[in-house]
DNA sequence: GCCGTTTTCGGCCCGACTGTTTTCAGTCG
C-alpha cells in the first residue's frame, strides 16, 4: 500500500503549490483526491489495473492521468514543473503547527526559507519576527513547533483508544449529563490520530477539573473553560469539549466527521437553503435541529446515518431515499468464530475459553486450535484433535453448552493444506489461511488463495490479507480474483478482529459482498480477554456496510453447520 | 480540477482562534 502514500503526498504538494500561488479550487481537488487516495483499503495499483481510477469521487479524468503517469514512470510531470518554480519542501514545513501554505510562500520569497533547517536557522536568528504578518510571538512558537515535530507520535491502533476512552468515558461518566466519544474512533478507523469527547454537564468546571487531573494524564496541554486537551501516559492525546445541550446533536455530528461526509452534509443544507454547523441545523436565524443528531439528519431530509458508515461513499444518498442498511450489531453475534486454546497456542485452557464464551452470552464455543505443519503454533495432530474431542464433549457435559471443534490450518504454496483429508473430516469447521511465504509475487499468490478457496477443504479463509496493521503489509494478491472463486465456492472470508489485523478491514468487506462472499468474524482469541475483540469485528464489518444476514456469526448452531455443509 | 433531481457551466463548507491587523488573513479542524 505503500504507492498510495507516495501518490498522496504528491498531490498533496501539487494543492500546496497551487495555494502558494493562490490558484482557486484546484488546491481544494487535488486535497480531496489525495485525502481520498489515503484512505483507500486496497492498492492503487489494482484500481488503476481494473481502469476503476476515474469515478473514484474527488478523482476525474486530469488527477486519474496523473495517477497513472506515476505509477508507470514514477514522477509527475506537473508536479515537477511546479517544483522547479517554487524549490520549497511545503511538506515538512507546512507539518509544523501554525505553517500553512501562504506564509511558507512569504517565508520563502522573503528570506529565501526552503527547508526545516532554514526555518530553524532564520528563527534562532530572529529573522522572522521582522517579516509583514509575522512577529516576536509567532517566531517563537515557530521554533517550539518544530521541537514538537519532531516528538510527534504515529496513529493508535483502534483497540488501545478503546480501551482508553472507556476509562475516560467512565471516570467522567457521574458528572456529565451527556457524554460520548465524536472523532475517528467513533467511526471505528483501524487507527486514530487522538480522542474526541464531548460532554454535557451542569457543572463544566468540575467535568474539566476531573478530566486534567486523571491519573493517567501525563502532561496538560491546554486548559480552557470549553475545552482542554491533555496526552495520556500511553502518548495519545484527548480532547474533551463542553457542549450545550441544546446543540450537542450537531457538535456530536460536526465532531465525528468525516471531513467529506459533513461536507458533502453542508452542500446539502446549503441547497435546501439551510446552514449546518456544530451549533445546529439553522434556517436564516432560526435554530431547526440541534439537539439530536437525528434531528439534525431529519432536518435535512436524511435518515440517520450509522458513525461507521459515515465516509461519503455513498450513504448520504441512500439516507435521501430510506435505503440505508441495517447494520449487524453486537446483539446479533451468536458465536466467536476462531480461538485457540492451550491445546495449541493458547493461554488460557479449553475449559475457560468456552466458559468465558458461555458468559459473554453466546449460545455455542468454536473452539480453532492450529493443526498441521506449524510447529511454533504446537500444532495438533490427527490423534491429539481425536484426545481434544473426547476433552470438548466432557467439557459440553460440564458446562451444559456446545462446543464446535474447528481447527485453522495453514495454506502451502500451492494452496493446498498442510492437514490430511482425515482430519479435516474430523473437524466440524476448518478454517485455512497464509501463515508463511507472504512474500510471493502477486501473480504466483492470486493463484495460491484462488485453488485454496476452490478446494472446498476450507469452510473459511482466515485473515485474508496477513497484514498487521503499523507492522507488515498485506500480501501482494488480486483480491477480485479470490472473491470471486470464493463466490463461486461458498467459501467465507474473515474478518478477524484481533487490533493489529482487522483484517478484512471495512473497505474490503465492503468489497466481498459486492462479489457475493459471505463473513465470518473471529477474534483469534489466545487467552479470555481477547474475546472482548468481537466489538471491533463488528464494528469493521459495519464500516463495510454488512448487515446481520451476512455474517456467519449470527446463525445459530444448526444453521451454521448446515450452512457449512455439516 | 471536480461535479451535477437547481448541471456540461458555474459553482465550490463552516466557524474559532491567533497574531497581527486597526478591520483581517491565515491556519486549523
Amino acid at each position: 500500500m505503500a504507492e498510495n502514500l507516495n501518490v498522496a503526498r504528491l498531490l498533496d504538494d501539487i494543492a500546496d503549490i497551487y495555494e502558494m500561488k493562490e490558484v482557486r479550487f484546484k488546491p481544494r481537488a487535488y486535497r480531496r483526491a489525495a485525502q481520498t487516495i489515503r484512505s483507500l483499503g486496497e492498492p492503487v495499483e489494482d484500481i488503476r489495473d481494473r481502469g476503476e481510477l476515474e469515478g473514484i469521487p474527488g478523482i476525474g479524468r486530469n488527477i486519474a492521468a496523473k495517477i497513472v503517469e506515476y505509477l508507470d514512470t514514477g514522477r509527475i510531470e506537473k508536479h515537477e514543473e511546479l517544483k522547479k518554480e517554487l524549490p520549497v519542501d511545503i511538506d515538512e514545513l507546512t507539518s509544523i503547527e501554525g505553517l500553512g501554505p501562504k506564509k511558507v510562500m512569504k517565508l520563502y520569497q522573503e528570506l529565501g526559507i526552503r527547508s526545516l533547517e532554514d526555518l530553524k536557522e532564520a528563527a534562532e536568528e530572529g529573522r522572522i519576527a521582522g517579516i509583514e504578518g509575522f512577529g516576536e510571538k509567532t517566531e517563537k512558537t515557530i521554533l517550539e513547533n518544530i521541537e514538537f515535530a519532531k516528538n510527534a507520535r504515529d496513529r493508535f491502533l483502534l483497540g488501545y483508544a478503546i480501551f482508553e476512552s472507556d476509562r475516560l468515558i467512565s471516570a467522567l461518566g457521574d458528572h456529565c449529563s451527556r457524554l460520548e466519544v465524536a472523532g475517528s474512533l467513533r467511526r471505528k478507523r483501524e487507527t486514530v490520530g487522538d480522542i474526541d469527547i464531548l460532554a454535557v454537564s451542569e457543572d463544566p468546571g468540575k467535568v474539566m477539573e476531573l478530566f486534567v487531573s486523571m491519573e493517567q494524564v501525563q502532561k496538560v496541554i491546554a486548559r480552557g473553560k470549553k475545552k482542554s486537551s491533555v496526552r495520556l501516559d500511553s502518548g495519545i492525546n484527548v480532547d474533551l469539549r463542553l457542549i450545550e445541550d441544546e446543540s450537542y446533536g450537531s457538535a456530536l455530528q460536526y465532531f465525528t466527521g468525516s471531513k467529506q461526509h459533513n461536507v458533502h452534509l453542508r452542500t446539502i443544507a446549503r441547497k435546501g437553503g439551510m446552514k449546518l454547523s456544530e451549533y445546529g441545523l439553522f434556517k436564516g436565524d432560526k435554530l431547526v435541529a440541534g439537539r439530536n443528531e437525528e434531528e439534525v439528519y431529519r432536518g435535512m431530509g436524511l435518515d440517520w446515518i450509522p458513525p461507521e458508515m459515515r465516509e461519503d461513499n455513498g450513504e448520504i444518498e441512500l439516507a435521501a431515499d430510506g435505503g440505508l442498511p441495517d447494520l449487524v450489531g453486537i446483539e446479533d453475534i451468536r458465536c466467536d468464530l476462531q480461538m485457540h486454546s492451550t491445546w495449541s497456542d493458547g493461554k488460557d485452557t479449553l475449559h475457560d475459553m468456552a466458559s468465558r464464551c458461555r458468559e459473554l452470552g453466546y449460545e455455542y464455543a468454536v473452539i480453532t486450535d492450529h493443526v498441521g505443519e506449524i510447529r511454533v503454533a504446537n500444532a495438533l495432530d490427527l490423534n491429539r484433535i481425536r484426545k481434544q474431542k473426547k476433552e470438548i464433549a466432557r467439557i459440553e457435559d460440564e458446562l451444559d453448552f456446545r462446543i464446535i471443534q474447528g481447527v485453522e490450518a495453514n495454506i502451502r504454496k500451492d494452496g493446498s493444506l498442510d492437514v490430511e483429508k482425515e482430519l479435516m473430516e474430523e473437524a466440524e469447521i476448518v478454517l485455512a489461511a497464509v501463515h508463511s511465504a507472504f512474500r510471493m509475487d502477486r501473480k504466483e499468490m492470486t493463484e495460491r488463495l484462488v485453488n485454496a478457496v476452490s478446494s472446498g477443504d476450507l469452510h473459511i479463509l482466515a485473515h485474508p490479507l496477513g497484514r498487521k496493521i503499523q507492522e507488515r503489509k498485506p500480501i501482494d494478491v488480486d483480491l477480485d480474483r479470490v472473491l470471486e472463486a470464493a463466490s463461486d465456492a461458498g467459501t467465507i472470508m474473515e474478518v478477524n478482529a484481533f487490533p493489529e489485523r482487522l483484517d478484512l478491514n471495512g473497505y474490503n468487506v465492503k468489497r466481498a459482498l459486492d462479489a457475493g462472499v459471505r463473513l465470518s468474524i473471529g477474534t483469534d482469541a489466545h487467552m479470555r480477554e481477547h474475546l472482548g475483540y468481537i466489538q471491533l469485528g463488528v464494528s469493521t464489518a459495519r464500516r463495510g456496510w454488512a448487515t446481520a444476514d451476512d455474517i456467519m456469526n449470527t446463525r445459530s448452531e444448526k444453521e451454521l453447520l448446515r450452512a457449512l455443509g455439516k
